[in-house]
DNA sequence: ATATTATATTAATATTATATTATTTTGGAA
DNA sequence: TTCCAAAATAATATAATATTAATATAATAT
């Protein structure tokens, strides 16, 4: 491998990577399938992925610190959606591939 | 969302989140990335990714275990390659996504 | 003001992944 | 056979993540 090629790519899979392990979490994913088409609120995708309130918080204060999701308040419900346009791609990808 | 389709969407993110664990660690990454153009040998491998013999042995075996890579015995060398079609497709779309 | 519902935060624990070191196996060469 | 290099395995220590439970905040309704 050239080393100068091999230097950038190393770069690259330090982040790229970092993504994945975002993306690699069941619940994780599930949120970010489900919200592929539209914005969702805490109560939709909590059943939607059968977990805890307080689990799905986690996840979504996670998503939202790594910059995936981003989130508006309307009146006592919040709502989520897909914040990262090469992520949507990464999922249409995965989808396209794997579904 | 509708059951009929929620149901197989669960289930595919189940085994593609587990997939994507496998991608999400930046040694298995580097090793899946650089064995993108051709096979490559253990050795070769330990110094593109600089970590030990053994670790990288670890991630190897885990990784054939996983059937992400196959490999073969050439007199006392061992070369890897990638032995799925659509991990390399996926690599493929993250390359163009992110690279 | 109090109660209720939705969401978020914190803390404790359990689980899993990774790195390190030492040892072993494999196949070939002296 | 004995020796050597390459690769694999085993055992252990360490670090990273996930899970769970309890508590806190925010906005609204009573």
């Amino acid at each position: 491998m050239k080393p100068a090629v091999t230097k950038a790519i190393l770069k690259k899979c330090d982040s790229v990577s970092r993504l994945l392990k975002s993306l690699s979490h069941p619940v994780r994913l599930k949120v970010l399938c489900s919200l592929m088409e539209k914005e969702r609120g805490v109560n939709e995708l909590t059943e939607f992925c059968g977990i805890s309130q307080s689990a799905m918080s986690q996840f979504l204060a996670r998503m939202k610190a790594e910059g995936l999701l981003e989130s508006r308040r309307e009146r006592n419900h919040v709502y989520y959606r897909v914040a990262d346009q090469k992520v949507s791609r990464l999922l249409s990808a995965i989808r396209e591939i794997y579904c």
